[in-house]
DNA sequence: AACTTTACTTGCAATATGCAAGTATTAATT
DNA sequence: AATTAATACTTGCATATTGCAAGTAAAGTT
């Protein structure tokens, strides 16, 4: 069974450590977001190679924290799909500045380069462009 | 001793969450950034409590990853002091989304509304007085 | 009926964390 | 000069988490 949450403080950035500060959280919000995958399987083969049980944890945890959501597939029903919510869509702006200083920062980062021009450029244009497509269900798909 | 950063992949999310992905590392940044903490006593003082072997141990990859820097201070040479560096001031930004994702989702919040409500309305302007303040080596003092 | 696909679970060794107490260096006090 | 205090760590040990490899369970396919 997945652990419990425990509260720290009522500090903002507390708070959000509660929840993603972990090496593995993240990864799956991105997974689904920008690389278009939202199954368990798929998310195992993400490059990372995060062990299976670990991502057991972490999906449950992260649904608890009503970051993601689970529904069968209608037409393979041995098949879970995962997707994300209004609270972690909107943890794309958080992301995006992640992608930016650590495409700064890395000098080997897969980081497209003309999807960081664009975050340094108009960000408040592509985020809500960005946002609009992830609530059509889309994903922002990048190589990175 | 401080373990070892394993570099899972070039992702940039990967990237980031090698370096500061675990429940401490942005407490310290958040320490010194926006409550004008600098030693170690101070930040083993917050209220989130963490333990004094592991607060040595972030100091110490926080430190090896180019985040903060060490300096003794000149009057009192029992003290060290702990400061920003230019990539971790570069973390605002994303400090700044992390504030604002948990201002909307924790009703418990600590943000101060008035802080919250300026990030929504001018953040750029916001981040960049914040950093010129942090640059000239002041903090951002919050309530949280 | 056997095989495959998909989503997990389990057992166990290795690693990290949390807690309480201890050490080392310099500064201040008596 | 000796004692106490302040500050930054370190250490030992119990508990919790992670990582790895293998196993189970339910539905779908052949």
């Amino acid at each position: 069974m997945s652990r419990m949450i425990r509260r720290r403080s009522d500090c903002p950035i507390s708070f959000s450590l509660d929840i993603f500060g972990d090496k593995w959280s993240l990864l799956i919000i991105r997974d689904i977001m920008f690389k278009g995958k939202y199954t368990y399987g798929e998310f195992a083969a993400s490059e990372e190679k995060m062990a299976t049980n670990i991502l057991a944890d972490r999906l449950a945890l992260l649904e608890a924290a009503g970051l993601i959501s689970r529904s069968r597939d209608k037409k393979k029903k041995t098949r879970i799909l995962y997707s994300l919510t209004k609270k972690s869509l909107d943890l794309l702006p958080v992301l995006i500045e992640i992608i930016r200083w650590a495409a700064k920062y890395d000098k080997h980062t897969a980081a497209p380069k003309e999807f960081v021009n664009r975050i340094r450029k108009d960000k408040e244009k592509l985020i809500e462009e960005l946002a609009r497509g992830l609530r059509a269900g889309q994903s922002i798909y990048q190589d990175s």
